[in-house]
Formats: C-alpha cells, structure tokens, sequence
DNA sequence: GAGTGGTCTAGACCACTGT
DNA sequence: CAGTGGTCTAGACCACTCC
C-alpha cells in the first residue's frame, strides 16, 4: 500500500489529512494507534505523534490515552487572530500615525468596571481617553483604566506622546486576558469623536488583561466606522 | 545555579517566561542556545526544543537557524477563536435553536461574490437566505453562496431541516478559507430579519472556504444585537 | 490490569543563513 | 564555512483511563 514516502511530520500529517478529506476516516471513526501507523508509513512513533498532535491541536481529531484518536465528530474550527500594537497596525497599512489624549485622571470607576476587574470597593484608577488616528483621520477611541496598585510604574508616564496601549504592551508583561468583540451605535459623543454619523455601527473590542490573581488594565476600543478585522484558517 | 527541577518542556517554558517577564531578558535579546539551555536545565536539547518552539508559536521568541533565539521586540498577541456550528453556539447557551430558511435559488451572482470567490463570469450559485433563532428570537441572518460546480452534492439538499451552515461543516471538508469580522448599520431590510431598530450596530462575520484552488462557499452572518464574541488570550 | 497517548533521552543528520 | 535551530530515531518510562 504505503511506500517509504512518509519521513517526515508533515508529509505525515498531508496523508492523515487526505484520509479525513477523502472520508476514508469519517467523522467518529477510530484511526489507527501511533506505533501502527509508525509501522505503516515507515517511521518513527514519535514523528506520528508529532503530526497526530498538531492535528488535534487544529480540532480535527479527538485523542485520549486509552481510548485511542477519533476524527472528531463535530470539528470546532479555530482562528487565530494577531492583536498588534495600534500604531503598528495603522503603520503597517501604510498610514501616518497620531495619536491624542484626550483626558486623564484618577478616579473611583463605574461599577461595570469594578466588577469586570474584581476590585476592591475603595480602589482608584486611573482613567485615560484617547484617539489613533490614521493619516489624520480618527481611526479608534480608546477608553482605558489602569490599577496603580498593581501597576505603580503608571505614576510617573504622561501618555502624551505614547499611548497607553503602546506603552502596556512593551513595558508591562501580562500573564492571562480575556477579550470581547461586539458592535454598538455611535452615540453622539462617539460620533463626535470618531467623525461619523450618530448611530452608525461601530466594531467594538473589550479586553481585560491580568496579573497572577489582578487585573492590570481594562479597555474598550471603539474602531471608526469601515473597520475589518481579517484572518485565514 | 540551577538544580534538577526542570525535567519537562512545561516547566522549562515557565523558566523561560519568568526570565522574559522578570526583564532578565529583555526584547531584542539574545538568548542562550538550546544546547547551552539544556546543559543549565539538566535536560535533552529536544525537550528545550519543544518548549522555546512553543513560545516561538505564540510570538514571544524570533527564531532563526545560525541567528539564534531573541525575545521578540514588538510581541503581537494572537487570540484563538473557536468557530462553532449556529446550532450548537445556540444550544450551548441553554437556548432552543430553530432554524428558517427563508429563500433559495440558483443565480448568477453580484459583482463582489464574484471577485470573492474569484469565480468564471458565468458560474451560477445557489442563493440561500436563511434565519437562525434562539428561543424564538432572532440570532444570526445568514446570506450564503455555494458554488454548485465544486460542490455538486449541493443539489440534492433542499435546507429545510438543516441549515446551510451546519450541511457544510458536517460535508464539505475545506483546505483553507478567510474570514473578516466588521460592524455594520441595519438597513430597513436587516432591522426587519432580526427585528431591530432600523441603524443599529450589528455585528458581521464574512467568511469564505476553499478546497485547492477553488471557492466553495461564501457567506455574510450578521447577528442580532447585543452579540458578543469572546475569547481568552 | 492493560492499552493508549504523552513525554524524555541521547545521538544523529540536515537545512538554513549570517559572516 | 560554521553555528544554529529543525527534525528524526529507537528506546524507554510514565499517566491516564477504559474495561
């Protein structure tokens, strides 16, 4: 059947995949053990397992000590997304970057915010509002919060010539975050900022990043109307 | 300075993290080679191998044949979203899903499909227009495009039962595919469909699927208001 | 208890690329 | 050309979990 083709991961994982597309495996079907297929394409176990764990890594297969590997039923398919710094992003694109602060001051949050950063009740953070401009024209509002309890380099930064997204990024390392996508209507004082019409759609990300058990900064970035979010699967 | 506790790639990789995070190695750096590395950790090469390889996937390390391993300068985050089937996102929130097709039919398709799908000037599609509903209400208009010459299994489902996007995932295995995510206003026809006011901010995915060099499908879902997509980094 | 995947090891060769 | 990461191998032991 097989000749000596498969030395490799890869080549490995093109068959196992063929074998999936070509539904010589169909979706619950229970594939061979690691050493057998070792066996069949002629190489080590280690290079299956290489390739098998990668694919599962994907979604497309389901693996259990025991229980052996099955082409999962029911694939959940995965993007991944690169969440660049703003200004490299609009850089990237070919844009002259701006950015603008609006307003800074220490104060005690919303609840909102107090309940999504899982803050003590007397806690004050700071409160920045800003604008990235791509050649002059605003191109996403960043409301931001940072916790000075959890991040006292904070106090001596200005954010007048870097923006707060840029400097959390390269000077505080985060371990955990979440992030939301959604899309909202322009208020008026959104429209005002962003240039656009009131209640027009507007794409939306909120993101929390944490410390151990603290959460270090919390943002929403409102993206002007025409934003896309784009990546391959 | 070390002693025997790094016998894995995991706790390797967390070493390598706390060193990264602690500024010990700051960004741009050159790192200690893999063979250095497992000498200090009292491990194989391959087993610092896995562990830088993995970070290297997650954008904290550059890697380089002859180069070397550096801490990246400028880290770009990636988040992985999971793209399931509607029905079970819906069902897996606890809600009834129901599915309605609202029209089909076979037609030479707009100017932007075309170029989408990068299709011969006279290719025909199959129009599928369709509503999702979560505990009766409406959740997500799906718009979709199938290219009957590439996938000629199409002809005899009739997307009564079974909505268009459920069909694919289940049938049609792809090669690769693009997806964007944006926000758009409702116009008179979608403030309609999701039973919304008309100018509300919704959000939009648009995804297309390939097997080679071929379109399989095209498709806009534009979900009701208040959708949100989440993700842990 | 036994079968499966998960991982580690020591050694080897190769592929790429900076100098 | 030489140094680095990328990968393969054969063997081993372990961890999990189904029966």
């Amino acid at each position: 059947m097989s000749d000596l083709s498969f030395r490799n991961w890869q080549s490995v994982q093109d068959e196992v995949l063929r074998r999936i597309n070509s539904r010589l495996w169909k979706p619950g079907d229970l594939i061979p053990n690691e050493a057998e297929l070792a066996t069949e394409f002629g190489c080590a176990r280690a290079t299956v397992n290489r390739a098998l764990q990668n694919l599962a890594d994907s979604g497309l297969l389901d693996r259990r000590r025991k229980a052996g590997t099955r082409v999962t039923l029911h694939p959940i398919r995965k993007a991944t997304l690169d969440i660049p710094v703003i200004r490299r992003e609009i850089e990237g694109k070919g844009h002259t970057y701006l950015y603008s602060l609006i307003s800074s001051q220490t104060v005690i949050p919303p609840q909102g915010i107090i309940g999504r950063m899982q803050l003590k009740p007397d806690d004050r953070l700071l409160h920045l509002v800003c604008v990235h401009m791509a050649d002059g024209k605003p191109y996403v509002f960043e409301n931001r919060w940072i916790n000075p309890r959890v991040v006292p380099e904070v106090s001596g930064v200005r954010f007048i010539d870097q923006s707060p997204n840029e400097w959390l990024v390269e000077n505080i390392p985060f371990s955990s975050g979440d992030i939301t996508f959604s899309a909202l209507s322009a208020t008026k004082f959104e429209s005002g900022i962003l240039a656009c019409k009131e209640s027009e759609g507007l794409f939306v990300i909120d993101r929390s990043t944490w410390r151990g058990g603290e959460a270090i900064t919390s943002v929403r970035l409102i993206f002007a109307p025409g934003y896309q979010m784009h990546t391959d699967i």
